[in-house]
DNA sequence: ATTAGTAACTAACAAGTGTTAGTTGAAATT
DNA sequence: AATTTCAACTAACACTTGTTAGTTACTAAT
């Protein structure tokens, strides 16, 4: 755990630096040099600038593919479903915002069989929220208004939160999630 | 005008290169490439690779600026705002998809002058949208929910539209609109 | 006390970066 | 016919990039 602790120490400030100007222009200069040490260095932790990408991305893509399956696979109304879709983002981004910043604009920098396994987990994914969504629908649980706008405008709002919350984050992770979900559920007006 | 042809032509080419990998990733050997000439002689026709980014994203950001000040300065509901808003982003959008990307990913690529202005201008449209919101909610035209949330929660769907048109782009303009006011502002139950 | 491991360092490399200088042939203008 | 402009080119630059090799001081285990 201690042998590790350096290690999570570079991704931490890695995920950090990408947040702000993007994996391609954050040199491994720029991370040691936030860890005050020379970039050589990082060698001793990690194999690759490549390797600390595929480490920020893939955990956390795997925690939500995770999460999905356990909510498609509980029998509960579309509506419930979608409340805890948006209740797993909520609790995600909290934890870990300057990852999921990666993992939203990065992606594109992962590298064969990395590149691969994420594309699919997003995939998989969208389409597990397009059925929900699409149950619904024909449940009459939810209006009948085009899929697709539905899903990309729930998440968009989810994947993004990353961005807002960490500016105006004095609010209460509780009542975050109640207005979430009443905006994101039962419009505005 | 045929002699800013070919300026146009690589200000339109590397939007779409900036969409794909981020502004950083893409070089200007890229760019040639793309247009079938070698890197040097993309001076002839710009002055830099900054000058690119900022062509392609000032023009746009001062396009939702000005649109915005007329939705500001019109005796309309605070609803009907929203939704002009709306018809706003569906619009440059679906002009712009590429540039679009540009602008909400790599802003943080323009520098000095460039980088102020267009933070100004972020911050006025955001600010100009928080006094819609607030003036609607004091109306009661609009639910009394935080909003921060709600501000957030159209304006991440609005910016990132770019992403989803292009790949289920099969769909009407006014279809579209009318589907995001209605997913927006009247919510899916 | 000796060994082995850890995590930093300096120095360097090969490849890639944005950009400049100077040149050339073709097209447009005088 | 002579000249200027245009838009491409080759060659090169100074700098930055990710990464490797080899070394050194310190700590932990034998």
């Amino acid at each position: 755990m201690k042998l590790q602790h350096r290690k999570s120490e570079i991704i931490s400030i890695a995920a950090k630096l990408f947040k702000e100007k993007g994996y391609s222009a954050v040199t491994m200069r720029d991370i040691a040099n936030a860890l005050d040490i020379k970039a050589a260095s990082l060698y001793n932790h990690i194999k690759s600038k490549q390797e600390i990408l595929v480490l920020i991305i893939i955990e956390i893509a795997e925690e939500f593919t995770n999460n999905m399956n356990k909510i498609v696979d509980s029998d509960k109304s579309s509506i419930k479903k979608l409340e805890k879709i948006i209740e797993l983002h909520v609790d995600i981004t909290i934890r870990n915002p300057n990852e999921l910043a990666s993992l939203n604009n990065d992606w594109m920098h992962l590298e064969n069989e990395n590149l691969k396994h994420f594309q699919k987990m997003r995939d998989d994914y969208e389409q597990n929220f397009r059925q929900i969504v699409k149950l619904g629908i024909a449940n009459q649980e939810i209006k009948s208004l085009n899929p697709e706008v539905i899903i990309f405008s729930m998440l968009s709002t989810l994947r993004t939160l990353y961005i807002w919350y960490g500016k105006k984050n004095t609010i209460n992770e509780k009542i975050l999630k109640l207005n979430m979900t009443k905006v994101l559920l039962n419009g505005i007006i």
